[in-house]
DNA sequence: CTGTTAGCGCTTTCAA
DNA sequence: TTGAAAGCGCTAACAG
């Protein structure tokens, strides 16, 4: 009962015409009859004919299929950016392979090289956390196929970026913070891998020192990963200090989560104690109790004006002279988690 | 610069063999001289050889890839499912396409065909809510491509399932408000058209017949989406009865959430004068304030088994005669949006 | 052990 | 307007 799918040949031969001509008419090519043309369509339906894209790309060369790399697909974040990236491609008639890499360095060059084998266009990476040399990105380089990075950068490695501007969401957050009276304000930072947190930490070192406040080590927790459980251990080690903070910027917001849970727990008030804010602006971040002052990213348009540029390079035959690099403004979002001006 | 990557053709030309003899050395055939093996591989490695799989496809008839549809990405639901589908399907060697409905009907239907004409070799979904006919699928049945239906159930379709025994869940978290003394019993039910929905409230109301509560219309809110703003809506219709509810049980915990926000809003305590529980115990849940009871699914073992089922069609040559049921146990979760025992 | 041939399903010359 | 032939990159059957 599993028959074999009816080919173009079938077609032709049902109609004791040529494959040939079973294509154009298929293709409304104009050097063709009507007559013929409708009737290989007649049969066409008939026999419930689909076209192999298989052969058609194995001919073609182009399978218009781009690969998707997130370190997960598990987060607000990156799935966002993926339907902002979808709802860009689809109109194009693209197809998306959506990957994890699960902040694997190893995961990331197999699902490259897979993907590469089955020659997909191009391709949309956002790297993992692990990730530290880029040769299996510089490796696609020299088969050309175009890479977009996003949100993540990778240093060293050129290519068409699009980035949120950590840096300042970080500086308008801590700023905000010491605007409203905070003076000891703890970072809990992420991998210090990422440029992501790198820039954050930057923001958040430039805010102080532009308002005369020092970087103490001490106010300065890391977390590996991006869960509230990270953000409840780094709390923890914070109010533990002898002089503990008066606000806590976290890397994220699931990382804010977890730090509020803990000082609730300690009988602290919010954000009249410790104030808190976090980063991605989740949507049920204005649900909690207080609500997170977050700073929102342009999460959707990142995946549209990634998907745009790469489907740029995919559809101008020549080669780009130059990368791009565009750099998207977060905004601050008030709540209640932190005091009024 | 864009050079066209080399072929077995290639390598075959600069050795002077053979294509066919290429192609043996690569894939370590009995029949090839240790010699000429050695030779192949060194050339294949020098002139940077990767093998085109949509020639490798074409030929063999099977892609090695697994078509998933899911009606959203951004859901923790949908995307742990993913989760565990991807980590049982890449040891076997399986790639992904995953691909998002938007809960409609004709997205569906045509990434359905786009993923056909591109020879997946089988498919994982989970019908849009707007999907009331399932010809599309049937028409997979009939090309021999396996289907495995997770989560939501397809009435009138036969094939493989793997669900989530909804009603039980429903049953568990409702008469546990019974017994904590709750009477007027709300339900923000979710799209009629659902499956998972209506057990649920089967689950609500079946509980509600045991305990002798009589299920009143006015209690019960039907939502179209699943989001906390629906949640909202909902909740207020509710509080505005002359008879309000003591509690209730909601489609999910987003919208559980949003009923929360409201009834804060409105000065009642929870659970003191209503209670709430949700379904889907996202990872959140826990740090609300209060703490959402919520019912758990086994999530990642839905997508774990439901790829295992497609994986046992795929690895065996047979139609298997009959199609497999699997109904996975949820959990009731117990924390302080709800009243103890 | 190796080469030749054929063919997967399709499109695209080149003739007719 | 149509057909025949070649070929995309690869594998498998058959000779030798």
């Amino acid at each position: 009962m599993k028959k074999r799918p009816s080919t173009i040949t079938d077609i032709a031969r049902a109609l004791n015409i040529a494959a040939s001509t079973v294509s154009r008419a298929l293709h409304d090519s104009p050097s063709i009859s009507n007559e013929t043309k409708q009737a290989v369509i007649k049969m066409a339906k008939q026999m419930d004919y689909q076209p192999n894209m298989l052969a058609v790309s194995l001919l073609s060369k182009r399978t218009k299929t781009i690969g998707v790399i997130v370190p997960e697909i598990t987060s607000y974040f990156f799935s966002t950016v993926i339907s902002g990236v979808q709802d860009m491609v689809n109109e194009a008639g693209y197809k998306l392979v959506i990957c994890q890499s699960n902040e694997s360095f190893e995961e990331e060059q197999k699902l490259i090289e897979t993907l590469a084998l089955n020659r997909v266009d191009g391709f949309l990476i956002s790297p993992a956390s692990k990730t530290m040399k880029f040769s299996h990105l510089e490796r696609l380089r020299t088969s050309g196929i175009p890479v977009v990075v996003f949100d993540r950068d990778c240093p060293g490695f050129e290519a068409d970026r699009v980035l949120v501007d950590d840096f300042d969401g970080a500086f308008q957050a801590v700023e905000y913070l010491i605007k409203t009276g905070c003076r000891r304000i703890a970072h809990i930072a992420g991998p210090k891998n990422l440029t992501t947190c790198q820039h954050r930490m930057d923001g958040y070192a430039k805010a102080l020192q532009k308002h005369h406040l020092s970087v103490e080590e001490d106010l300065i927790e890391r977390v590996e990963g991006f869960t509230s459980e990270d953000g409840e251990e780094a709390t923890k080690l914070l109010l533990n200090l002898h002089s503990p903070p008066d606000a806590i910027f976290a890397i994220n917001d699931a990382v804010a989560i977890g730090a509020m849970a803990i000082i609730r727990e300690r009988g602290l008030r919010i954000p009249e104690d410790i104030s808190i804010v976090g980063f991605d602006d989740e949507p049920y971040s204005k649900y909690f109790h207080p609500s997170l002052t977050s700073v929102w990213q342009p999460v959707y348009e990142l995946g549209m004006l990634s998907s745009k540029i790469l489907m740029n390079h995919l559809s101008s035959e020549i080669d780009n002279p130059h990368y791009r690099y565009e750099l998207l403004k977060p905004e601050l979002i008030i709540r209640k988690s932190s005091k009024d001006l």
